[in-house]
DNA sequence: TTGCTCCTCACGTCACGTGAGGTGGC
DNA sequence: TTGCTCCTCACGTCACGTGAGGTGGC
């Protein structure tokens, strides 16, 4: 269950860590090691958005309740970011398929004596949420 | 590169610790802990396919190379699985539109006056091999 | 000044890999 | 018997997390 967090804010370590009750030398290893990029402020005090903070608990997921290491976290984050983009691309190709398909399918019912044949049911692309 | 091996066999313990270099207490560690499942004789020596070998080049390369732990190379090998089976998915639904829109196509095209519209470059999926 | 930040260095713990030791079947 | 297999137990090493110690800016 990701804590809860809609405001657009910006979090230094402290706050970070008292919210994930992670310790912030945690979260510094955890930047050197590539897996966090928060920005900085002029005063070079890192600065922790949203994005991090979601990339953060997806990282702690994998840390603590299943024990993987670093170096497979960042080979996991890698893994994660290209099925998103399958994930987007497979629905723009549907997307792309459906309206092309009705229009191809007007221009056969202009046509005098074509028969109408229909798409039974919409194509499901599996995401996160609806698998199995 | 993957060794050489063609033939459709099945090694004991002791012939996969050595084409691996491997230590065969490795080898029953990682069965132990789920990363490969090689059937067993009546004897109940383990029997290691083709299939396994690959299986575990592709852990070794995970465990040896990139210094990934067993938790992680567990996820991982689900998240391959998983991305294979996309693969697979969204070629079977590329076929299908491919072979549908050509016989819409012809239907068209039957049609006196009736404009072919062709398709214009096969679409590429994804795949290890391609991307980039 | 106070309370934060930054950094480096070092330690404790645990997972992973390996070895020893004893067993049993082809 | 020999050389393999099976198993369990135990140790060394290293990565990860945490703590201490000293610095500097708002």
């Amino acid at each position: 269950m990701p804590t809860k967090r809609k405001s657009k804010g910006a979090y230094m370590i402290s706050a970070v860590a008292e919210m994930y009750d992670i310790h912030p030398q945690t979260l510094r290893l955890y930047e050197r090691e590539g897996l966090l990029k928060p920005s900085r402020t002029e005063g070079n005090t890192r600065l922790y958005t949203d994005e991090d903070l979601e990339r953060l608990e997806f990282i702690l997921n994998l840390a603590r309740d299943l024990g993987v290491n670093i170096a497979g976290i960042a080979i996991i984050l890698q893994m994660r970011e290209r099925m998103e983009s399958m994930n987007h691309q497979m629905q723009d190709f549907v997307d792309y398929v459906r309206t092309e398909m009705l229009t191809r399918m007007q221009h056969v019912a202009d046509q005098p004596g074509a028969a109408m044949v229909p798409l039974r049911r919409p194509v499901v692309v599996p995401t996160e949420k609806n698998r199995r």
